[in-house]
RNA sequence: GGGCGAUUAGCUCAGUUGGUUAGAGCGCACGCUUCACACGCGUGAGGUCACAGGUUCGAAUCCUGUAUCGCCCACCA
């Protein structure tokens, strides 16, 4: 028996041995397995963001798909499991504008193509940390086709799609109101914003002889049309058209009476005045009856000319100020100061939305959010929990068009070419006198590509046989802004689902069931918790109990729970290595061992059973209870009489017994406990060959 | 306003298609230096499965309703 059995357990020791004896060995990439020509089994990382530390949500998803990855391996298929890493757009640009906050820099001051250099060398050093991280984490994938997702064929591909859904009437350039963030001077989509409902003062004006209503005075100097429903019998004396003159905020004005059946005539007085400008619901209204548009906000966030007095002033400063000077002049009728309103905010920095009117590029969704219905209802992508489909479901049938163009340098650029006034789509310059387009495409118009990316669509060989991919496993909270986008963009582009599962994993809490954040400091980072307790106890502590769609709540006491079960199957190992070292394999079974080696059948076949069917919790469970309850706490103190007994042939069908059960636990926990169990079977008799592609059990005995 | 969940032991959670006295981890109590393991061993306390109805021979599990909590979506100024 192996000296190092004689001391607890020590996982920072053995698994960057390990690791690297995994990575040398090439298996990690399928065509080095004895069963490359098996059935393909294909799983694409979700690309970690190359812009910092993994959180323990990423040690949670690298886990399940590690062991999907491991399961199948050792089942004799072709297992592939591409990792890579994302240049993530918006998020990345955010990270670094605060590093050259603290610098005393500012993007803004910056020449563009130095700031695109200086983030591009940041992500490549996070880059490389963030796969040391993977690493730690014993995920066995496929490093030789890792990809990024500015890897010129990437971006050469995805701008191909551009170029091809311009073609195709899915992607059209239009002025709409867009969710602009006045800090990070960019749009955004829709699910890039956070809804919040705050108390705001609803302040009621006088404006001519109508009562309008507004929480946003600091929009109201260009607000020349007064609005009603047309059926509202206080205002019919009023007609469509009819003009007013008005004392308003600086000074007289000409209002013109619009009848438009948006108007709630429920809501507040049930007459508005309207701000084309800065409201998507006011834009439509004067689209409709051809009204003028005016900017009233600037891109910064302060009041433009036309706000006379108050022009140059922020408006969170000017609000205070207008309010006065309309009370002043006797126009506030009054104030309800509980009125609850949804406002929009930057999901990054938490800065106010303004809604602004701006040319960019959307992609007409409802199209492609119906295939993906499609293939949804006819069980051609299957969700895990199943009622996440529910959830896909109801947005995919509410899709609203896709904003796809942000006002920064750190994204791939969008092939479109500008001359006077005219739009072409193209990866090269059309000729001379035109000009590209200066934004970027928003990150997940790119990686909801990810799948194709990765396997070499259009014509690379991984396509060929890895594409549809086998399992899609990432967060819950992803859910539209990727899931949704990949099912599109592949259906669109290939025809096919770009995975047949999604397996959707909740979100890692604190322990007390709390969101981690930063500012609370209730933030665990997995490695903290793998250096303390090592790997595969982090890994069971992440599984066990664990359902899919379900939030977990973190505690660092249970991670210390399986690392106790990891030092158990390393005693139990010691105990059987040293008791069956002069065991005769090729003995019968006794009776009574026969009973156990089926027993033990049963619990492999279950097992198995609920890994096919995404059931990890339950699995990681069951092998936990078998080996510490069963084998350890009864089978193995029920031997030790045998073993020491008279009975040479019941000793000797014990130690073969001991020998098969430590065997196949070993094979069955490895996908869970990849380190450990690979560390123990180097120090099985016989062995000949690295538990990670060692066979599965299958129900006839197994052995070294 | 719309959608989706949750409610089981002190805490965090399982309970896969309804089927014997409802489980785990941690915590708690008591006892153990037993020759694999104190990162351990043994024994034990602890639950009207949110509430009210219903279906069934049988319900934590299915149906209806109620309450509380949580998440997501949403252009009522």
């Amino acid at each position: 028996m192996d000296a190092k059995f004689l001391k607890p357990y020590q996982p920072s020791e053995t698994e960057p041995r390990i690791y690297k004896e995994w990575e040398e060995s090439g298996y990690f990439n399928p065509d080095n397995l004895p069963q490359k020509n098996g059935e393909p089994f294909t799983i694409v990382m979700p690309p970690p963001n190359a812009n910092g530390n993994l959180h323990v949500g990423h040690a949670l998803g690298t886990t399940v798909q590690d062991i999907l990855t491991r399961f199948a391996r050792m089942r004799g298929k072709r297992a592939l499991w591409i990792p890579g890493a994302d240049h993530a757009g918006f998020e990345t640009q955010v990270v670094y504008e605060r590093i050259l906050e603290k610098e005393g820099r500012s993007r803004f001051s910056m020449d563009p193509k130095d700031l695109y250099k200086e983030i591009f060398e940041f992500t490549q050093s996070n880059k490389k940390n963030m796969e040391d991280q993977v690493r730690k984490l014993g995920a066995s994938c496929d490093w030789s086709r890792e990809k990024f997702t500015l890897d010129p064929d990437v971006v050469e591909r995805v701008q191909k799609t551009f170029v091809k859904m311009f073609g195709d009437g899915l992607i059209y350039r239009g002025q709409r109101t867009i969710n602009w963030c006045p800090k990070h001077q960019t749009s955004l989509s829709d699910i890039e914003t956070e809804s919040v409902e705050e108390t705001t003062p609803f302040y009621y004006f006088k404006y001519g002889p109508f009562t309008i209503g507004t929480v946003r005075p600091e929009t109201k100097f260009g607000d020349k049309y007064v609005v009603m429903h047309p059926e509202d019998p206080r205002y019919k004396e009023y007609v469509h058209g009819q003009q007013l003159d008005l004392e308003w905020i600086n000074g007289p004005i000409t209002a013109t009476v619009i009848k438009d059946e948006a108007v709630d005539m429920e809501f507040g007085t049930g007459v508005m005045t309207i701000t084309p400008w800065h409201s998507q619901i006011d834009f439509e209204i004067a689209k409709r009856h051809n009204l003028d548009i005016e900017q009233i906000i600037d891109w910064r966030g302060k009041l433009l000319p036309i706000a006379g007095e108050f022009e140059g002033m922020k408006i969170t400063d000017a609000r205070a100020k207008i309010v006065e000077k309309l009370n002043a002049k006797g126009l506030l009728a009054k104030t309800d100061e509980s009125y609850k309103n949804v406002v929009k905010r930057c999901y990054k920095c938490n800065t106010m939305i303004e809604p602004q009117i701006k040319d960019q590029w959307f992609v007409k969704m409802a199209p492609l959010a119906e295939r993906a219905l499609e293939a949804a209802n006819s069980g051609r992508v299957r969700f895990i929990p199943d009622h996440e489909a529910k959830i896909f479901r109801n947005w995919m049938e509410n899709t609203l068009d896709w904003n796809i163009s942000r006002q920064i340098i750190w994204g791939i650029p969008i092939p479109a070419w500008e001359k006077d006034g005219e739009w072409v789509a193209s990866a090269q310059s059309p000729g001379e006198g035109w000009t590209q387009d200066t934004d970027t495409f928003d990150t997940w118009f790119s990686s909801g590509q990810w799948p194709l990316m990765t396997t070499g669509y259009p014509d690379g060989t991984d396509f060929a046989t890895h594409f549809p991919t086998s399992v899609m496993e990432t967060a819950h909270d992803i859910l539209f802004f990727w899931v949704a986008r990949m099912l599109c963009f592949s259906l669109y582009l290939t025809n096919e689902v770009p995975f047949h599962t999604v397996y959707l994993h909740g979100l890692v809490n604190d322990a007390n069931g709390k969101k981690m954040s930063k500012s609370k400091g209730n933030v665990i980072a997995p490695l903290d918790l793998t250096d303390k307790y090592g790997t595969d106890a982090l890994r069971m502590a992440l599984v066990v109990g664990n359902t899919p769609g379900t939030d977990l709540a973190m505690r660092e006491d249970k991670v210390k729970g399986y690392k106790h079960f990891a030092n158990k199957l390393w005693n139990i190992s010691r105990f059987i290595l040293e008791n069956t070292e002069d065991a005769d394999m090729s003995v019968e079974f006794a009776d009574a061992d026969q009973a156990l080696h089926a027993e033990f059948f049963e619990l492999a076949e279950d097992v198995t059973k609920d890994l096919e069917e995404y059931r990890f919790y339950l699995a990681a469970e069951k092998l936990y209870h078998y080996t510490w309850n069963r084998l350890a706490d009864a089978i193995l103190e029920e031997s030790k009489p045998i073993l020491n007994g008279e009975n040479l042939d019941a000793k000797q069908s014990r130690q073969k017994f001991l020998r098969v059960a430590l065997a196949d636990i070993l094979k069955l926990l490895h996908p869970f406990m990849p380190f450990i169990t690979e560390e123990i079977w180097s120090s099985m008799p016989d062995r000949s060959n690295l538990l990670m592609i060692t066979s599965w059990p299958t129900g006839t005995h197994a052995s070294p």
